[in-house]
Order: C-alpha cells, then structure tokens, then sequence
DNA sequence: CCAAAAGTGTTTCACGTACACCCATGC
DNA sequence: GCATGGGTGTACGTGAAACACTTTTGG
C-alpha cells in the first residue's frame, strides 16, 4: 500500500481551463471544492495523475469524472511548479485547456458530488491555489492562438451564422471587428460551406448556417495555407 | 532517508534544450550520458528537480552543473509524459528551451564528468529517450516564436552586423530572405542602435555593428507595439 | 409599420515583395 | 585589380481598413 522512495518527490496533477461561448460572452467551467483545502472555493477541474495514464490521459478523464465534459478539443497549456502553490505540500500541476461546444456536446455541469458552473471570463470569482494564474494564461494563449488556427470552430454549434462566428472572435479577441471586412475574409479563404439551413425562432430576418470544413482545411495545410484572422 | 507516499508518485525532471548559433548555422548542445539508461548515448542536459526550487531553478541549475552555461534566456517549452518515455520508471518531464550567446557570455561547453558539444539541428546523432521529440518541439517552437517576439537576438553577441541578423533568422526560418527588405524592415522598426564601431578583421568591407535597444522595445510594447519580421 | 439583425462593394492606403548595382576593404 | 560581402531605392501589387444602406422577418 505505501510506496516509498530514495529522495523525496512531488505529486503530480493536472488542471483543465475549460471554455465555452453562450450568448456572446467567453465562459469558464469551475467546480466547487467540497475538500480542504480552499474547502468550499471555486476552482479549476482537476486531479492527481495515475501511473498508468499519460497527462492528456488523466485531464481527459478528470474531465469525465468532474464535469461530464466528453468529446472537447484538449491541448497542454503550461506546467505551474512554484514552491508553495499548494499550501500541504509541493505540488507540481500540468494545465491543459479546453474547448467545448455548449449547446452541441450534452455536457452535464455537474456530475460528481461537488456542483459546477460557468463564469464569464471577465467576472470570475476569487479562485483557489493558483489558479487565477492558471485561467489568465489559458485566456492570453487562446487569444493567441484563435489568429492562426482555426479553433474557433470547436467553441460553435456545428452549423453556426457568421454573425455567432464574429462575435465569437470578438469576444476572445476582446475587440470589435467590422462585418464586412470578416466575412470577406473568412468567406475568401474558402473552408466555409454554407448549408440549406437558416436559423430558427429569431425575431428579425433569419442567417444562414454554415459549417466548418475541416477535411478541406487539412488538405489546404499540407500546400502552404496558413489559417488567419 | 527514504520518504514514503500512499499513492505511487511519477519522478520529475527538468529537460533543456539548448540553442546556439555559429558560423550561419543554429546549434544544439547535447551531453554524453555516462550512465545507465542509454549510456554513452548523447542526450539533452537536465536532471531530477529538487522540492525546494521551482522549475525554473531546476533547469537554471542544471544548465549550470552539466554544461557551464549561466546567463542565458530561458522559457518553458512542453511537459512531455508519456507514460513509458523513460524505460526503468514513470519520469514526467518539464522540458525548457534556452538561447545563449556563443561568443559572449564564456560558456565552457564541458563541466561535469560528461563531455557536452554542439550539434547542428540538421545532423544531430541519435538521441537518448524521447529527447528526438523533444528537440523537434523546441525547434517549431523558436521557429514560431522568433517571428513576433524579439528573442532572435538573444543568440547574437550584443553587437552585431545586419547581415549576421539577417543570417541567424534565415537559419532558423530555413528560407532565404531578400537583404533590402530584411533591412527595411528591421530598421524600420527603429529598434537597434547603431554603434560607432565596425567588423575586425574580416578579408573585405567591414560592416557596422548594431546593438538591440531592449529598454526602446519595453516602452513600445506597453504603447501597443508588435514586434515582426 | 417598426425593430432588429442580415447581407452586400468600393475606395484608399500601407506594406510586402521583387529586383541590380556601386562601394569599401584586404589580399 | 580582383574577390568578397556591405550597403542602398523604386515600382508594383496585394491585402487591410474604413465606411452606409437596403433587405428580410417577426411582432
């Protein structure tokens, strides 16, 4: 049962940043700790890693457990190892992000016994350990990233409208963008197709729907193509 | 002496990729391990990470003990978990990637035991663990970064000709690019300051040397400034 | 008919790109 | 005087940015 060592080491865990988009706003998941420390605070999704699993392994399946999130876009964010993030001991954390599709995806916000629940990035509530420094990196490398790499599209519904699209990037980008010029070029580099779809149950004239092309995308990789915003 | 856990814990190390550049080319500094696993094979610097220093500290002091290597720029690259990376146990690694100065900053390419030598990124010898994998990451890594954020010049002596920029960025990018236009543009960021001296004893024209006006590019970036080649 | 968002083109300007020759120096 | 790299300017085309009105639909 106890497993014992030469020198002294630190418990290895992982952290997820999970983000989703509802109604125009940036969200991040957070669950409520029913454990000390930081009993009772709002934190990340997260836990310690098995012998057995890789990291991405492990975050995946703390996913599952805590927040009954399934299929999500996953990618390694950054590996927090101050001294004294954890006040019981050292601790050393792998932080991935994540990207979900709220609407499509059935996510249950709370599956084990501690409750979860979205927050607008721009209002997040005073958070354990580290993880305010966990979340704020996981927002400048999404800002980053979201210019040259179409993962916009796995925060969206499969068919979305162009309007859902650029709010999306304006709200990560945290700027407006001019509709003409987005859709010019998002239309231009040609990795939209549009559906026979319109949006339904709207108070004013219906949007088309499009999806995103990604076997296209793929294929126009591997010639040169260089995806940005 | 011994120190026991109730769950079994993954040993962490630090793993650092090295960068240098000289004669027009970019470099790799490997060590030979001298011992087992993969004795005799080279491998990248790095070591287990002590619980009283962060991550960082682990692979500043290990840069130290197996290389000599003490002033250099250094920024986390990947953690790299697979669950068999390391054939005798679990070994979770943080891996960092530096850029020094050849030339400057008297590096004794050997300290330790082991001896450590450069190795062009193009005819590097087969590596010990998942170091290959590693290196790649750290090369896309540099590539990527090198474009929009000023660290080209952390390879460079701090006085420098245009051309050995020009050089260093072509390396790194691995494509030619065309000399008027390099110079435009980055002198037209009006980032380097020309300094009164020139190139010594070279068999032809002697060229101007330039220094990087860091303390100029930290009050451009908080007024919004973009750097970009 | 009013409110709300969808959809649509043109002009302007900045910047990226392509390109060739003379200059200074050491041998 | 010759070989070697240093240093310099222009013309062209592409793409980013600014900008306003008409259309459709539901209430």
């Amino acid at each position: 049962m106890p497993f014992t060592y030469e020198y002294p080491r630190a418990a290895l865990t992982v952290d997820c940043v999970v983000f989703g988009f509802d109604e125009g706003e940036l969200k991040v998941l957070l669950i409520r700790r029913d454990l000390a420390p930081f009993k009772g605070k709002w934190a990340l999704p997260g836990g310690f890693v098995n012998l057995d699993e890789t990291l991405e392994q492990a975050a995946l399946r703390e996913l599952r457990e805590e927040t009954g999130v399934n299929d999500v876009y996953l990618e390694q964010l950054y590996t927090f190892g101050d001294v004294h993030r954890d006040p019981r001991e050292r601790i050393v954390s792998v932080a991935y992000y994540a990207l979900v599709a709220l609407g499509r995806h059935t996510l249950q916000a709370s599956t084990d016994a501690a409750d979860a629940a979205w927050f607008c990035v721009s209002e997040l509530p005073s958070l354990a350990f580290d993880h305010h420094k966990i979340v704020a990196t996981a927002i400048q490398r999404l800002k980053g990233k979201v210019r040259y790499q179409p993962i916009g599209f796995e925060l969206l519904p499969e068919r979305f409208t162009l309007s859902q699209l650029q709010h999306l990037y304006e709200a990560i980008l945290e700027r407006p963008l001019d509709k003409r010029n987005f859709r010019k070029k998002i239309l231009g580099m040609d990795l939209l197709v549009e559906t026979d779809e319109i949006e339904q149950d709207v108070a004013h004239r219906a949007a088309r729907l499009y999806r995103f092309d990604e076997a296209k995308y793929r294929r126009l990789v591997k010639r040169g193509f260089n995806f940005e915003i």
